[in-house]
DNA sequence: CTGAAAGCGCTTACAG
DNA sequence: CTGAAAGCGCTTACAG
């Protein structure tokens, strides 16, 4: 048996004693025709017999469906990713489609690289989260014909299904906590600055000094890399300056966990001596010690709402668009305030004056 | 343009006026045929004209390759496995091959389904990182003639590539390391018990006891279930007996985390009133507060041998088999002490008398 | 209810 | 160097 090549229908209907044709009606329980019962049951069993597994290629090239989906993410091993395509994940396996990982790493190269990929296996659709601008990736998908959903914040005409994530309000929030728990020179640690992502959270962060009567003070800015050793080597950097600042808006978990490593290296407490605040709200969040206050994405809700879109615009048919409710969904980020933060201690250099 | 179908070779093989199979030596650079720079100027330009995509589908009925192998992990936001995610898409990336991501959620029968929509999609390979035992979805695997190489321990006679990691090792030397420490009474957080890689671990920590003259009291192994909530009950568990460890060793670090949280949540300091070892070596060990001792998975390496295993099958053609000396590779854990551990306390019941 | 047949887009010997 | 053609395994009208 494991000599012979694989079977096909056509072997399960010679065994069967019937047409190819009855062999994908009983495979595809197609309703227009009947089959009897006593037919398909020797159908069946004739399938049992050879092993008899579908040719999902040959299905696909014919039928134009493949019940595949692409999913393009900067890194897989950052935690909030990694919740995305669990979630993403699991949707499209309750509705039958497999997924496709596709890890960008923050490079649009590696991301147009990916699409062709994708769009050359004919998956169903697209669920991408870019890395950040308009990208020769971003330019094919609107391009082409192929269903997709993005996770960007480039609202910038997008013929297509978005979710977007308000980074500016969440940025805003962060600050704003900080700001109200009496911080007065509050640091920045930022993605990479060519991301929208990035500077959308920026504009959050400005517009809550301003609205506070405060200035923006650019020194207390650093860029990050959305990695943790990327936030240590921000908070380091910040420490090193003559004010350094009393509160920290990482803009990602991963560097608001190695900010807090960057504060202890220098010896100092957090939060009695640093406040840290985080963006995402990645499941380890609360299982931290201190556990970090964030600004939580409602993770598993973001997934849901793409992969409505999605499967709605893929099963609706071709060139049957979802309903226009659904194609551009706006979700608010929410502060989660843990043990990370609080009001800067009389000591403190940063605390209000 | 988008209203259009996709372009196929003979569109452009008809605007460049050739024929198609002229377009396929093109596209697929075949070395046997030379094409006049001329000609394959015309056609390339014809190409970008109408913005040909090549259908894999097509091409992968056709010759029998995907390109596309399945990744089947039990749970992706459970960081060790998002990292042996990374890592396989990465190098599949590098050698031209898409992964299909598949999470188990340690349930036999969604393992089952997942080899099942693998297989019929065609994939030129599999990597299985079983839920454990002997499933029906290793047994397809098995009568299969797809590659595939498991990352399980169930070295029961597997006609295939495996990577091993030798979990009793990891467990002997989690316990040795807290018996040295002084430790007397260590509470063990294992994960599911029907899965071997449990079993492994549990294994390796009888054995230090033994080999330290110590027994084995059954009330101090409580069942986890890998993820952090249930490393925190269990934890929460053994500090209700009446003769609490000093130490614990958790089956994975996720559990370590949620172990931290409920010694925390008992007033316990850890390391100084609980020692606390995990398993994995997951990037944020080192990143916790404490630092988290652990027992490494070499996690790349894994990622790199067990492709290397794959591919090399994949890659050999049907029916050649990789080179015997790589089809069964041991990888072996090690002791990463960190600030998590430490000589239990005078003050501590647990201590050594 | 059942069968013969076209065709999805490609690759690959096989002739010219 | 170039073209005509078979065939990968399936789905789906179309006749009986």
């Amino acid at each position: 048996m494991s000599s012979k090549a694989r079977a096909t229908q056509i072997d399960v209907a010679r065994l069967a004693g019937v047409s190819q044709a009855m062999v994908s009606y009983v495979v595809n329980g197609n309703g227009a025709v009947k089959i009897p019962d006593e037919t398909r049951k020797r159908i069946l069993e004739a399938m049992q017999t050879l092993g008899y597994v579908p040719n999902a290629l040959a299905r696909g090239l014919r039928s134009g469906r493949t019940k595949t989906i692409g999913l393009v993410i900067p890194d897989n091993a950052n935690p909030f990713f990694a919740e995305v395509a669990r979630f993403i994940e699991n949707i499209g396996f309750e509705n039958g489609f497999s997924v496709i990982l596709c890890n960008s790493d923050y490079d649009l190269d590696k991301e147009n690289a990916h699409v062709d990929v994708l769009l050359a296996k004919q998956v169903d659709g697209v669920i991408f989260c870019s890395s950040g601008g308009t990208s020769e990736a971003q330019q094919k998908l609107r391009d082409g014909k192929t269903p997709w959903v993005t996770l960007d914040h480039d609202i910038s005409g997008l013929q297509t299904g978005s979710v977007l994530i308000d980074y500016e309000l969440g940025g805003y929030l962060a600050t704003r906590h900080l700001l109200d728990l009496g911080h007065d020179r509050i640091g920045c640690i930022t993605g990479p600055t060519q991301f929208s992502s990035s500077t959308e959270r920026l504009d959050g962060y400005r517009q809550a000094l301003h609205e506070a009567g405060r200035s923006v003070d650019p020194t207390l800015i650093v860029p990050g890399d959305f990695r943790i050793r990327g936030g240590e080597a921000a908070m380091l950097a910040l420490l090193k300056l003559d004010h350094p600042p009393s509160a920290v808006f990482a803009f990602n978990d991963l560097m608001a966990i190695g900010a807090m490593q960057g504060a202890r290296i220098h010896g100092l407490q957090v939060p009695a001596e640093m406040s840290i605040v985080g963006f995402d709200d990645i499941p380890l969040a609360e299982a931290l010690h201190p556990t970090l206050t964030t600004i939580a994405q409602p993770i598993s809700e973001i997934a849901r709402v793409v992969m409505m879109i999605l499967l709605g615009q893929v099963q609706g048919g071709a060139g049957v668009p979802a309903p226009k409710a659904f194609n551009r969904v706006v979700l608010k980020p929410s502060l989660v305030v843990r043990a990370s933060s609080c009001a800067p201690g009389p000591s403190n250099p940063g605390a209000t004056g």
